[in-house]
DNA sequence: AGCGAAACCTGAACTCAGTACAAGTTCTTA
DNA sequence: TAAGAACTTGTACTGAGTTCAGGTTTCGCT
Protein backbone atom coordinates (compact mmCIF):
# COMPACT_ATOMS: atom_id res chain seq x y z
CA UNK A 1 0.00 0.00 0.00
CA UNK A 2 1.35 3.04 -0.63
CA UNK A 3 2.06 6.23 1.99
CA UNK A 4 -0.02 8.91 0.61
CA UNK A 5 -2.54 9.40 -2.16
CA UNK A 6 -5.06 6.93 -1.16
CA UNK A 7 -6.80 6.23 -4.51
CA UNK A 8 -8.38 9.90 -6.31
CA UNK A 9 -8.56 12.64 -4.31
CA UNK A 10 -11.60 13.66 -5.04
CA UNK A 11 -13.75 14.02 -1.94
CA UNK A 12 -12.72 15.59 1.23
CA UNK A 13 -12.11 19.08 1.94
CA UNK A 14 -9.60 18.94 -1.19
CA UNK A 15 -6.54 20.13 0.86
CA UNK A 16 -6.26 16.43 1.70
CA UNK A 17 -3.18 14.19 0.40
CA UNK A 18 -2.93 14.81 -3.10
CA UNK A 19 0.48 14.85 -4.19
CA UNK A 20 3.21 18.25 -3.51
CA UNK A 21 2.51 19.01 -7.30
CA UNK A 22 -1.19 19.59 -7.00
CA UNK A 23 -0.41 21.04 -3.55
CA UNK A 24 1.57 23.43 -4.93
CA UNK A 25 -0.77 24.27 -8.03
CA UNK A 26 -3.93 24.84 -5.64
CA UNK A 27 -1.72 27.02 -3.45
CA UNK A 28 -0.04 29.17 -6.79
CA UNK A 29 -3.66 29.62 -8.07
CA UNK A 30 -4.46 30.91 -4.68
CA UNK A 31 -2.09 33.36 -4.81
CA UNK A 32 -1.85 34.62 -8.16
CA UNK A 33 -6.23 35.48 -7.78
CA UNK A 34 -5.57 37.02 -4.09
CA UNK A 35 -2.78 39.27 -5.95
CA UNK A 36 -4.67 39.83 -8.76
CA UNK A 37 -8.18 40.47 -6.42
CA UNK A 38 -5.96 42.70 -4.26
CA UNK A 39 -4.59 45.08 -6.95
CA UNK A 40 -7.31 45.31 -8.79
CA UNK A 41 -10.04 46.12 -5.81
CA UNK A 42 -7.05 49.24 -5.24
CA UNK A 43 -6.42 50.86 -8.48
CA UNK A 44 -9.90 49.12 -10.12
CA UNK A 45 -9.45 46.42 -13.04
CA UNK A 46 -8.35 48.39 -16.23
CA UNK A 47 -5.32 49.96 -14.54
CA UNK A 48 -3.79 46.79 -13.43
CA UNK A 49 -2.31 45.37 -15.84
CA UNK A 50 -1.92 41.06 -16.49
CA UNK A 51 1.86 41.82 -15.84
CA UNK A 52 1.16 43.73 -12.36
CA UNK A 53 -0.98 40.98 -11.34
CA UNK A 54 1.75 38.41 -11.90
CA UNK A 55 4.75 40.34 -10.64
CA UNK A 56 2.96 40.75 -7.75
CA UNK A 57 2.34 36.94 -7.51
CA UNK A 58 5.53 36.30 -7.90
CA UNK A 59 5.13 34.93 -10.98
CA UNK A 60 5.45 35.32 -14.84
CA UNK A 61 2.84 36.42 -17.10
CA UNK A 62 2.97 33.25 -19.10
CA UNK A 63 2.30 31.08 -15.89
CA UNK A 64 -0.48 33.10 -15.33
CA UNK A 65 -2.30 32.61 -18.48
CA UNK A 66 -1.46 29.04 -17.58
CA UNK A 67 -4.12 29.60 -14.82
CA UNK A 68 -6.39 31.85 -16.18
CA UNK A 69 -7.50 32.18 -19.32
CA UNK A 70 -8.14 35.43 -19.89
CA UNK A 71 -8.15 38.98 -17.11
CA UNK A 72 -11.31 38.54 -16.59
CA UNK A 73 -11.30 35.05 -15.46
CA UNK A 74 -9.31 36.10 -12.80
CA UNK A 75 -11.98 37.82 -11.19
CA UNK A 76 -14.69 35.08 -12.23
CA UNK A 77 -13.52 32.16 -11.79
CA UNK A 78 -14.21 29.22 -9.15
CA UNK A 79 -11.78 28.30 -6.40
CA UNK A 80 -11.63 24.20 -7.19
CA UNK A 81 -13.38 24.12 -3.35
CA UNK A 82 -15.88 26.08 -4.30
CA UNK A 83 -16.33 24.14 -7.65
CA UNK A 84 -16.79 20.85 -4.96
CA UNK A 85 -19.78 22.72 -3.44
CA UNK A 86 -21.35 23.46 -6.79
CA UNK A 87 -21.12 20.17 -7.73
CA UNK A 88 -22.64 18.82 -4.50
CA UNK A 89 -25.10 21.47 -5.12
CA UNK A 90 -26.24 19.83 -8.12
CA UNK A 91 -26.47 16.54 -7.11
CA UNK A 92 -28.49 16.63 -4.43
CA UNK A 93 -31.32 14.73 -5.91
CA UNK A 94 -34.10 16.99 -4.65
CA UNK A 95 -36.75 14.15 -5.63
CA UNK A 96 -40.14 15.02 -6.33
CA UNK A 97 -39.50 18.95 -6.43
CA UNK A 98 -41.36 20.61 -9.58
CA UNK A 99 -38.46 21.46 -11.70
CA UNK A 100 -39.19 25.33 -10.96
CA UNK A 101 -38.68 24.94 -7.13
CA UNK A 102 -35.44 22.76 -7.74
CA UNK A 103 -34.18 25.81 -9.77
CA UNK A 104 -35.01 28.42 -7.01
CA UNK A 105 -33.11 26.01 -5.01
CA UNK A 106 -30.30 26.05 -6.71
CA UNK A 107 -30.13 29.07 -7.47
CA UNK A 108 -30.34 30.27 -3.55
CA UNK A 109 -27.36 27.70 -2.53
CA UNK A 110 -25.33 29.15 -5.68
CA UNK A 111 -25.96 32.64 -4.37
CA UNK A 112 -24.97 31.28 -1.04
CA UNK A 113 -21.79 29.87 -2.64
CA UNK A 114 -20.83 33.06 -3.82
CA UNK A 115 -21.61 35.38 -1.11
CA UNK A 116 -17.96 35.93 -0.09
CA UNK A 117 -16.82 37.01 -3.67
CA UNK A 118 -19.93 38.53 -4.86
CA UNK A 119 -19.87 42.17 -3.09
CA UNK A 120 -16.79 42.79 -4.89
CA UNK A 121 -17.13 41.42 -7.94
CA UNK A 122 -20.24 44.04 -8.09
CA UNK A 123 -18.65 46.90 -7.03
CA UNK A 124 -16.00 46.05 -9.46
CA UNK A 125 -18.59 46.04 -12.38
CA UNK A 126 -19.51 49.47 -11.42
CA UNK A 127 -16.33 50.73 -11.95
CA UNK A 128 -15.42 48.97 -15.15
CA UNK A 129 -17.71 49.12 -17.95
CA UNK A 130 -14.85 47.15 -19.61
CA UNK A 131 -15.70 44.14 -17.12
CA UNK A 132 -19.26 44.47 -17.06
CA UNK A 133 -19.75 43.64 -20.56
CA UNK A 134 -18.17 40.52 -20.25
CA UNK A 135 -20.04 39.82 -17.25
CA UNK A 136 -21.65 37.13 -19.06
CA UNK A 137 -18.74 35.17 -18.72
CA UNK A 138 -19.72 34.70 -14.81
CA UNK A 139 -22.16 31.74 -15.87
CA UNK A 140 -19.08 30.36 -18.20
CA UNK A 141 -18.16 27.88 -14.90
CA UNK A 142 -22.13 26.94 -14.65
CA UNK A 143 -23.55 27.11 -18.07
CA UNK A 144 -22.07 23.80 -19.25
CA UNK A 145 -22.89 21.73 -15.63
CA UNK A 146 -26.41 23.06 -15.23
CA UNK A 147 -27.41 22.44 -18.70
CA UNK A 148 -27.11 18.87 -18.29
CA UNK A 149 -28.71 19.29 -14.92
CA UNK A 150 -31.77 20.31 -16.52
CA UNK A 151 -31.42 18.13 -19.80
CA UNK A 152 -31.81 15.19 -16.82
CA UNK A 153 -34.32 16.81 -15.52
CA UNK A 154 -36.35 17.31 -18.21
CA UNK A 155 -35.76 14.36 -20.36
CA UNK A 156 -37.84 14.44 -23.62
CA UNK A 157 -39.03 17.87 -23.18
CA UNK A 158 -38.55 20.13 -26.31
CA UNK A 159 -35.38 21.82 -26.73
CA UNK A 160 -36.64 25.48 -26.90
CA UNK A 161 -38.75 25.37 -23.75
CA UNK A 162 -35.71 23.69 -21.78
CA UNK A 163 -33.59 26.17 -23.14
CA UNK A 164 -36.33 29.15 -22.17
CA UNK A 165 -36.25 27.87 -18.94
CA UNK A 166 -32.27 27.79 -18.39
CA UNK A 167 -32.04 31.69 -19.79
CA UNK A 168 -34.98 33.18 -17.86
CA UNK A 169 -33.50 31.43 -14.53
CA UNK A 170 -30.67 32.83 -15.16
CA UNK A 171 -32.29 36.23 -16.25
CA UNK A 172 -33.57 36.27 -13.01
CA UNK A 173 -30.80 35.22 -11.14
CA UNK A 174 -28.81 38.42 -12.56
CA UNK A 175 -32.05 40.83 -12.79
CA UNK A 176 -31.16 40.28 -8.85
CA UNK A 177 -27.43 40.94 -9.00
CA UNK A 178 -27.72 44.04 -10.97
CA UNK A 179 -30.45 45.38 -8.51
CA UNK A 180 -28.18 45.02 -5.65
CA UNK A 181 -26.50 47.50 -3.85
CA UNK A 182 -23.50 45.37 -2.44
CA UNK A 183 -24.09 47.57 1.16
CA UNK A 184 -26.92 46.28 1.75
CA UNK A 185 -26.98 42.67 3.60
CA UNK A 186 -26.61 39.97 1.72
CA UNK A 187 -30.05 38.92 2.69
CA UNK A 188 -31.18 41.67 0.31
CA UNK A 189 -29.40 40.03 -2.44
CA UNK A 190 -31.02 36.31 -1.32
CA UNK A 191 -34.75 38.09 -1.37
CA UNK A 192 -34.61 39.54 -4.95
CA UNK A 193 -33.16 35.82 -5.90
CA UNK A 194 -36.68 34.45 -4.87
CA UNK A 195 -38.83 37.77 -5.50
CA UNK A 196 -37.17 37.24 -8.93
CA UNK A 197 -37.64 33.49 -9.60
CA UNK A 198 -40.78 33.43 -7.79
CA UNK A 199 -42.39 36.19 -10.42
CA UNK A 200 -41.09 34.88 -13.50
CA UNK A 201 -42.43 31.18 -12.50
CA UNK A 202 -46.17 32.46 -12.25
CA UNK A 203 -45.74 34.42 -15.42
CA UNK A 204 -44.71 38.36 -15.92
CA UNK A 205 -48.05 39.09 -18.84
CA UNK A 206 -49.72 38.99 -14.91
CA UNK A 207 -50.33 42.45 -13.98
CA UNK A 208 -49.94 43.46 -10.13
CA UNK A 209 -47.38 42.73 -8.08
CA UNK B 1 -33.68 81.08 -48.22
CA UNK B 2 -31.42 78.65 -48.41
CA UNK B 3 -30.68 76.07 -51.46
CA UNK B 4 -31.05 72.27 -50.13
CA UNK B 5 -30.76 71.50 -46.60
CA UNK B 6 -34.06 72.44 -45.04
CA UNK B 7 -34.93 72.53 -41.55
CA UNK B 8 -33.44 69.68 -40.00
CA UNK B 9 -32.72 66.56 -41.98
CA UNK B 10 -34.24 63.77 -39.30
CA UNK B 11 -37.70 62.94 -41.14
CA UNK B 12 -37.20 61.36 -44.79
CA UNK B 13 -35.99 58.04 -45.46
CA UNK B 14 -32.19 59.35 -44.53
CA UNK B 15 -31.21 59.52 -47.88
CA UNK B 16 -32.79 62.64 -48.41
CA UNK B 17 -30.72 66.30 -48.94
CA UNK B 18 -28.25 66.47 -46.15
CA UNK B 19 -25.05 67.74 -46.59
CA UNK B 20 -22.15 66.33 -48.51
CA UNK B 21 -20.57 65.65 -45.48
CA UNK B 22 -23.01 63.37 -43.60
CA UNK B 23 -23.86 61.73 -46.55
CA UNK B 24 -20.35 60.41 -46.98
CA UNK B 25 -19.96 59.70 -43.44
CA UNK B 26 -23.00 57.41 -44.23
CA UNK B 27 -21.36 56.22 -47.71
CA UNK B 28 -18.36 55.64 -45.71
CA UNK B 29 -20.15 53.52 -43.13
CA UNK B 30 -21.65 51.46 -45.37
CA UNK B 31 -18.05 50.95 -47.57
CA UNK B 32 -16.47 49.68 -44.40
CA UNK B 33 -19.29 47.47 -43.17
CA UNK B 34 -19.57 45.55 -46.47
CA UNK B 35 -16.19 45.28 -47.11
CA UNK B 36 -16.05 43.64 -43.69
CA UNK B 37 -19.19 41.45 -43.76
CA UNK B 38 -17.88 40.28 -47.34
CA UNK B 39 -14.55 39.24 -45.46
CA UNK B 40 -15.59 37.81 -42.46
CA UNK B 41 -18.21 36.10 -43.92
CA UNK B 42 -16.04 34.20 -46.64
CA UNK B 43 -13.02 34.13 -44.49
CA UNK B 44 -14.55 33.73 -40.41
CA UNK B 45 -14.53 36.18 -38.07
CA UNK B 46 -11.16 35.16 -36.46
CA UNK B 47 -9.10 35.23 -39.60
CA UNK B 48 -10.14 38.72 -40.25
CA UNK B 49 -7.54 41.14 -39.16
CA UNK B 50 -8.94 45.00 -38.63
CA UNK B 51 -6.75 46.10 -40.80
CA UNK B 52 -7.64 43.85 -43.59
CA UNK B 53 -11.04 45.33 -43.66
CA UNK B 54 -9.87 48.88 -43.66
CA UNK B 55 -7.72 48.14 -46.40
CA UNK B 56 -10.52 46.29 -48.25
CA UNK B 57 -12.80 49.60 -47.52
CA UNK B 58 -9.63 51.40 -48.95
CA UNK B 59 -9.59 53.70 -45.51
CA UNK B 60 -7.02 53.82 -42.92
CA UNK B 61 -7.52 51.62 -39.24
CA UNK B 62 -8.07 54.61 -37.27
CA UNK B 63 -11.02 55.53 -39.30
CA UNK B 64 -12.25 52.29 -38.70
CA UNK B 65 -12.07 52.60 -34.98
CA UNK B 66 -13.91 55.87 -35.70
CA UNK B 67 -17.03 54.58 -37.34
CA UNK B 68 -16.93 51.13 -35.05
CA UNK B 69 -15.77 50.91 -31.69
CA UNK B 70 -14.86 47.70 -31.30
CA UNK B 71 -14.22 44.61 -34.15
CA UNK B 72 -17.46 42.84 -33.09
CA UNK B 73 -19.38 46.22 -33.82
CA UNK B 74 -18.95 45.77 -37.71
CA UNK B 75 -21.10 43.04 -37.13
CA UNK B 76 -23.95 44.29 -34.70
CA UNK B 77 -23.94 47.61 -35.38
CA UNK B 78 -27.38 49.08 -37.19
CA UNK B 79 -27.07 51.13 -40.34
CA UNK B 80 -28.70 54.40 -39.48
CA UNK B 81 -31.37 53.73 -41.47
CA UNK B 82 -32.33 50.42 -39.15
CA UNK B 83 -31.91 53.24 -36.04
CA UNK B 84 -34.66 55.19 -37.77
CA UNK B 85 -37.33 52.21 -38.07
CA UNK B 86 -36.33 50.68 -34.31
CA UNK B 87 -36.90 54.05 -32.91
CA UNK B 88 -40.11 54.20 -34.88
CA UNK B 89 -40.95 50.91 -33.49
CA UNK B 90 -40.71 52.14 -29.88
CA UNK B 91 -42.42 55.09 -30.72
CA UNK B 92 -46.02 53.46 -31.59
CA UNK B 93 -47.95 54.33 -28.78
CA UNK B 94 -49.89 50.78 -28.77
CA UNK B 95 -52.39 52.22 -26.34
CA UNK B 96 -54.54 50.19 -23.89
CA UNK B 97 -52.17 47.00 -24.36
CA UNK B 98 -50.95 45.01 -21.65
CA UNK B 99 -47.47 45.00 -21.23
CA UNK B 100 -46.36 42.06 -21.70
CA UNK B 101 -48.33 42.12 -25.43
CA UNK B 102 -46.92 45.34 -26.43
CA UNK B 103 -43.43 43.77 -25.58
CA UNK B 104 -44.26 40.98 -27.37
CA UNK B 105 -45.02 43.23 -30.38
CA UNK B 106 -41.83 44.89 -30.16
CA UNK B 107 -39.94 41.87 -30.17
CA UNK B 108 -41.48 40.69 -33.50
CA UNK B 109 -40.77 44.18 -34.89
CA UNK B 110 -37.46 44.25 -33.91
CA UNK B 111 -36.83 40.66 -35.34
CA UNK B 112 -38.72 41.85 -38.60
CA UNK B 113 -36.07 44.90 -38.62
CA UNK B 114 -33.30 42.55 -38.38
CA UNK B 115 -34.22 39.83 -40.84
CA UNK B 116 -31.74 40.66 -43.19
CA UNK B 117 -28.49 40.30 -40.73
CA UNK B 118 -30.02 37.56 -38.75
CA UNK B 119 -29.13 34.43 -40.39
CA UNK B 120 -25.75 35.97 -41.63
CA UNK B 121 -24.81 36.84 -37.73
CA UNK B 122 -26.06 33.33 -36.62
CA UNK B 123 -23.27 31.36 -38.88
CA UNK B 124 -20.87 33.76 -37.38
CA UNK B 125 -21.77 32.99 -34.36
CA UNK B 126 -21.79 29.28 -34.96
CA UNK B 127 -18.16 29.34 -36.24
CA UNK B 128 -16.92 31.62 -33.57
CA UNK B 129 -16.25 31.75 -30.10
CA UNK B 130 -14.44 34.77 -30.13
CA UNK B 131 -17.50 36.43 -31.68
CA UNK B 132 -20.13 34.23 -29.64
CA UNK B 133 -18.98 35.59 -26.50
CA UNK B 134 -19.91 38.60 -27.06
CA UNK B 135 -22.95 38.20 -28.49
CA UNK B 136 -24.91 39.81 -25.49
CA UNK B 137 -23.01 43.13 -27.02
CA UNK B 138 -26.34 42.64 -30.14
CA UNK B 139 -28.29 44.39 -27.56
CA UNK B 140 -25.99 47.41 -26.52
CA UNK B 141 -27.91 49.29 -28.91
CA UNK B 142 -31.02 48.61 -28.06
CA UNK B 143 -30.86 48.11 -24.49
CA UNK B 144 -30.78 52.19 -23.31
CA UNK B 145 -33.70 52.88 -26.07
CA UNK B 146 -35.92 49.99 -24.34
CA UNK B 147 -35.47 50.80 -21.31
CA UNK B 148 -36.56 53.68 -21.82
CA UNK B 149 -39.44 52.80 -23.41
CA UNK B 150 -39.97 50.10 -20.26
CA UNK B 151 -39.76 52.77 -17.77
CA UNK B 152 -41.91 55.05 -19.76
CA UNK B 153 -44.76 52.82 -19.55
CA UNK B 154 -44.62 51.34 -16.21
CA UNK B 155 -44.06 54.48 -14.53
CA UNK B 156 -44.40 53.81 -10.67
CA UNK B 157 -43.84 50.19 -10.92
CA UNK B 158 -40.58 49.04 -8.55
CA UNK B 159 -37.39 48.74 -10.29
CA UNK B 160 -36.55 44.94 -9.47
CA UNK B 161 -40.04 44.24 -11.73
CA UNK B 162 -39.15 46.42 -14.20
CA UNK B 163 -35.74 45.45 -14.72
CA UNK B 164 -36.84 41.84 -14.67
CA UNK B 165 -39.21 42.45 -17.26
CA UNK B 166 -36.73 43.76 -19.39
CA UNK B 167 -34.16 40.91 -18.84
CA UNK B 168 -36.84 38.36 -19.36
CA UNK B 169 -38.19 39.09 -22.57
CA UNK B 170 -34.41 39.74 -23.68
CA UNK B 171 -33.67 35.92 -22.30
CA UNK B 172 -36.81 34.69 -24.73
CA UNK B 173 -35.29 36.84 -27.49
CA UNK B 174 -32.18 34.98 -27.26
CA UNK B 175 -32.99 32.10 -26.59
CA UNK B 176 -35.27 31.57 -30.19
CA UNK B 177 -32.25 32.97 -31.75
CA UNK B 178 -29.78 30.19 -29.76
CA UNK B 179 -32.60 27.66 -31.31
CA UNK B 180 -32.94 28.72 -34.26
CA UNK B 181 -31.09 26.87 -37.42
CA UNK B 182 -30.35 29.92 -40.15
CA UNK B 183 -31.07 27.59 -42.80
CA UNK B 184 -34.71 27.30 -41.60
CA UNK B 185 -37.36 30.14 -43.00
CA UNK B 186 -37.20 32.87 -41.36
CA UNK B 187 -40.98 32.52 -40.24
CA UNK B 188 -39.34 29.49 -37.86
CA UNK B 189 -37.74 31.89 -35.89
CA UNK B 190 -40.77 34.78 -35.42
CA UNK B 191 -42.76 31.62 -33.88
CA UNK B 192 -39.61 30.26 -31.74
CA UNK B 193 -39.66 34.46 -30.38
CA UNK B 194 -43.44 34.13 -30.09
CA UNK B 195 -43.76 31.00 -28.34
CA UNK B 196 -41.00 31.80 -26.09
CA UNK B 197 -42.47 35.22 -25.62
CA UNK B 198 -45.91 33.41 -24.61
CA UNK B 199 -44.05 31.26 -22.56
CA UNK B 200 -42.14 33.33 -20.44
CA UNK B 201 -45.77 35.59 -20.18
CA UNK B 202 -47.50 32.75 -18.44
CA UNK B 203 -45.22 31.54 -16.33
CA UNK B 204 -42.25 28.66 -16.30
CA UNK B 205 -43.40 27.28 -13.17
CA UNK B 206 -46.60 25.64 -14.86
CA UNK B 207 -46.19 22.24 -15.91
CA UNK B 208 -46.70 21.25 -19.72
CA UNK B 209 -47.10 23.23 -22.72
C1' DA C 1 -16.36 83.80 -54.24
C1' DG C 2 -13.67 83.33 -50.23
C1' DC C 3 -12.12 82.84 -45.40
C1' DG C 4 -11.84 80.96 -40.84
C1' DA C 5 -13.50 77.26 -38.05
C1' DA C 6 -14.82 72.73 -37.42
C1' DA C 7 -14.94 68.08 -38.76
C1' DC C 8 -12.51 64.45 -40.87
C1' DC C 9 -8.70 61.24 -42.38
C1' DT C 10 -4.21 59.43 -41.81
C1' DG C 11 0.27 57.46 -40.42
C1' DA C 12 3.12 56.62 -36.66
C1' DA C 13 3.99 55.24 -32.20
C1' DC C 14 2.40 53.13 -28.14
C1' DT C 15 0.03 49.81 -24.49
C1' DC C 16 -1.63 45.70 -23.42
C1' DA C 17 -3.97 40.89 -23.95
C1' DG C 18 -3.20 36.58 -25.58
C1' DT C 19 -0.36 32.73 -28.00
C1' DA C 20 3.66 29.89 -29.39
C1' DC C 21 7.71 27.84 -28.37
C1' DA C 22 12.12 26.26 -26.82
C1' DA C 23 14.91 25.59 -22.87
C1' DG C 24 15.23 24.91 -18.10
C1' DT C 25 13.42 23.13 -13.48
C1' DT C 26 10.77 20.17 -10.39
C1' DC C 27 7.99 16.36 -9.26
C1' DT C 28 6.48 11.40 -10.09
C1' DT C 29 6.87 6.77 -10.68
C1' DA C 30 8.73 2.51 -11.29
C1' DT D 1 17.88 6.96 -8.95
C1' DA D 2 16.90 7.53 -13.71
C1' DA D 3 13.49 8.37 -17.35
C1' DG D 4 9.85 11.06 -18.26
C1' DA D 5 5.86 13.87 -17.39
C1' DA D 6 4.32 18.25 -15.74
C1' DC D 7 5.30 22.86 -14.72
C1' DT D 8 7.76 27.51 -15.26
C1' DT D 9 9.99 31.03 -17.69
C1' DG D 10 11.86 34.39 -21.11
C1' DT D 11 11.39 35.77 -25.72
C1' DA D 12 9.14 36.93 -29.60
C1' DC D 13 5.09 37.58 -32.12
C1' DT D 14 0.03 38.99 -33.59
C1' DG D 15 -3.57 41.92 -33.31
C1' DA D 16 -6.98 45.19 -30.84
C1' DG D 17 -7.55 49.60 -29.31
C1' DT D 18 -5.76 54.57 -28.17
C1' DT D 19 -3.34 58.94 -28.78
C1' DC D 20 -1.73 62.55 -31.32
C1' DA D 21 0.11 65.84 -34.57
C1' DG D 22 -0.47 67.36 -39.16
C1' DG D 23 -2.81 67.54 -43.54
C1' DT D 24 -7.27 67.82 -46.21
C1' DT D 25 -12.18 68.61 -46.89
C1' DT D 26 -16.49 70.67 -45.87
C1' DC D 27 -19.37 74.18 -43.51
C1' DG D 28 -21.24 78.62 -42.10
C1' DC D 29 -21.06 83.21 -43.03
C1' DT D 30 -20.25 87.29 -45.18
Amino acid sequence: MRPGKAAHADRCPVSAVMGLRERKKLEAWRTIRSAALGLISERGFDAVSVEDIAAEAGVSRTTFFSYFSSKEAVVYDLDPEEVRQWRALLDDPRDGQPLWAAITEVALGLAQLLSERLPLQKRLFEQSPELCRSARGTCDSFEPDLKLWLAARVPDGDELRTALVFNTALAAFTTAIEAWDPDDPFETFLESVRDCLRWAGAGLARTGS
